[in-house]
RNA sequence: GCAGGUGUGGUCCAGCUGGUUAUGACUAAGGCCUUCCAAGCCUUUAACCCGGGUUCGAAUCCCGGCACCUGCACCA
């Protein structure tokens, strides 16, 4: 069902994969000695290694090369945010669940099948309900147990007592909107800019079931893009115009499409192109950190799929052993998000559009006359004054005419002015610009998904190590031999360093070179024992991409030989250079087979 | 959350018609050997998911919890 490709991944590859991860330290459930509870991990050494590996090249991406500016915000949220944001409704499920078969339902759901509006209704007034209209099981006719309310995020209190409730994070986003006014000022006042924010995210999931899939604690890096809805052009786009990349549109949903961007753009396909180069940086991103170009896709989300205030969205799926697997989430989210906030808070959250030449406006503005106004009116004044300010000069024109002016203030009283009270003045502004609110496209992504993803496609078995003379079946059944072929920039180690022997001197010249590379920033392992081949094979399986080995020929003329994983080759260098040439074989500014 | 299955050293597994010193392999650690790809030999560490019950005696039978697997539901 899931193609050839998925089916390769059978039980045995499946489980050997996740004994090697949590064997060689990279990932492990949480809470083991207490037996466990679903949804958490703890990343070991060379798993936390890794997923600030991942998390570097994002943020090399965005922070560096598409500039966005980095926030870090509390993963705790006081309850009015999450109402604002929607997340408090739309995060919650109303269940209720059958007496005597025990199946889930959405009471929201009976109700309006019963013919009541359910939309807004608290839980206990939905049990009422549902009572009242004697609504049963549907599927086996039998009593409606409690309505409860089921939210998926995790609640907990500010302060003592239970008066200031507060939510954990669902995803990083919200605080960049609530940000936006000192962003943008940070921005000096600019639109488009990006702003990005790694951290925590916390789901209260009712079952999680895939393993590191589906976690109630993950990682997450989020782009928020605000950009002006009027410019149709989007100048960077030109760096991802030509890129091509597989498209599974919400109207095929049966075909992947491979086609440049700009083509997807103009076609109609991707609304916009602050959206396709966002895509097109998805793309680049998830293809640096090791991701096959075949594993991956962009599949649409359809009508339904998508939120009501959305124009598009378009998730990148990696190909997993769990079938494809959405990894990162690109939408359009309109001015959603600034809205719901503006209005929550009553804060202003716009930005400025400027006139390419500010325009000026003639305008008759009224001028009152104090000196009249305050004898008269004594305590009122001011609020006649800002009465008759606040009234368009047509209308007071129009008043004026009729013979009366009659004001009516706020305790119900009417008062008459006196012609003599205001004068109109015309006089001409200029205006610099409107304001509106900016939309934003943000790219969510997944990084502990990321990682498996990752882990999975560098996993690879072969009969024996690279080098092996003989291909013979070794008796032993320890297994096939394994290989993580991290690209150099994701690995956890970079090179391993190693005494052929543990004798005559290698170790103390090992032990120099490995200090030289740690210096230089490289993250080095140092191993004196067992077999050199022993040692070869440990590096591979946590997927260091070099070795160096200190030999006795090092001792005449200095020089170590250095192994590539993935070929098994070896080439000879000047212990001297070592570190440097490593470093350049890390960054891929030098191939292994130009040394 | 429901139904069914499973839970034994770091990993994979045997034992599970109650009584064993709890089996084996791999890995790991130490040593011998070894001049480049998991070689060999010796040694060592290390386990019955948790809690309760039945029984003279529980890894084994029963109940509850937790976790994992499969299916259903859920996944904004």
């Amino acid at each position: 069902m899931e193609g050839a490709q998925a089916a390769e991944w059978d039980r045995r590859k499946q489980q050997e994969l996740y004994a090697l991860l949590k064997r060689r330290g990279f990932v492990w459930p949480s809470f083991e000695i207490y037996g466990g509870v679903a949804g958490f991990y703890d990343l070991g050494p060379l798993g936390s290694v890794l997923k600030d590996n991942i998390e570097s090249a994002w943020k090399r991406t965005f922070l560096v090369e598409e500039g966005f500016m980095q926030v870090d915000c509390p993963s705790i949220s006081p309850e009015t945010v999450f109402r604002s944001s929607g997340h408090l409704e739309k995060f919650s499920d109303i269940m209720t669940r059958c007496v005597s078969c025990s199946a889930p339902f959405r009471a929201d759901h009976l109700l309006s099948d019963a013919g009541i509006d359910a939309v807004d209704l608290t839980a206990e007034v939905m049990g009422t309900y549902l009572t009242e209209k004697d609504v049963r099981c549907p599927s086996c006719g039998g009593t409606l147990g409690p309505v409860e309310e089921f939210n998926l995020m995790f609640k907990t209190h500010i302060g003592p007592g239970t008066d200031r409730p507060a939510y954990l994070r669902p995803e990083t986003a919200q605080s960049i909107f609530m940000d936006f006014s000192m962003l943008y000022r940070s921005n000096r006042e600019r639109v488009p800019f990006g702003v990005a924010q790694l951290g925590k995210g916390y789901r209260n999931e009712i079952s999680p079931r895939q393993g590191l899939l589906r976690q109630r604690e993950f990682h997450m890096a989020e782009g928020e893009f605000f950009f002006d809805p009027l410019e149709r052009t989007f100048p960077p786009f030109s760096t991802n115009r030509d890129r091509s990349v597989p498209l599974l549109m919400a109207s095929d949903p049966e075909r992947t499409v491979e086609m440049p961007l700009g083509r997807a753009v103009e076609d109609g396909i991707i609304c916009s192109e602050v959206l396709a180069h966002f895509m097109g940086v998805t793309h680049r991103f998830v293809l640096s950190i090791g991701i096959p170009r075949a594993a991956m896709r962009f599949r649409q989300h359809g009508r339904k799929e998508m939120a009501h205030y959305a124009n598009d969205c378009w998730d990148l799926e990696v190909l997993t052993s769990s079938g494809w697997v959405e990894m990162v989430g690109i939408a359009d989210r309109s001015a959603y998000d600034l809205s719901q906030h503006a209005r929550g808070s009553g804060c202003d959250l716009t930005a400025l559009r400027r006139f390419t030449t500010p325009r000026t406006k003639e305008a008759v503005k009224v001028r009152t006359d104090k000196k009249v106004l305050g004898p008269l009116f004594k305590a009122r004044a001011k609020e006649v004054d800002e009465l008759l300010c606040g009234t368009g000069s047509a209308e007071l024109e129009r008043m004026r005419s009729s013979g009366t002016i009659q004001l009516v203030l706020k305790d119900g009283s009417s008062v008459n002015v006196p012609a003599s009270a205001f004068s109109f003045e015309t006089v001409t502004e200029t205006v610099q610009g409107e304001r509106y609110t900016p939309h934003v496209v943000e790219p969510s992504f997944g990084i502990d998904r990321l990682m498996v993803a990752v882990l999975e496609h560098s996993y690879v078995e072969t009969a024996s190590s690279p080098m092996k003379e003989s291909d013979k079946d070794e008796d032993g059944d320890g297994g096939p031999y394994r290989v993580m072929r991290f690209l150099p920039s994701v690995a956890p180690i970079k090179c391993g360093v190693f005494p052929l022997l543990p004798k005559d001197n290698l170790p103390e010249l090992a032990l120099k070179l490995s200090s030289e590379l740690r210096s230089a920033g490289l993250a080095v392992h140092y191993d004196p024992s067992g077999s050199i081949g022993r040692r070869y094979a440990r590096m591979d399986e946590v997927g260091t991409p070099f070795a160096l080995t200190v030999d006795h020929r090092t001792l005449e003329d200095g020089t170590v030989t250095i192994r590539d994983r993935d070929t098994g080759e070896q080439r000879r260098l000047r212990s001297s250079d070592a570190a440097r040439k490593v470093l350049d074989l890390v960054q891929c500014s030098t191939a292994f087979s130009d040394l």
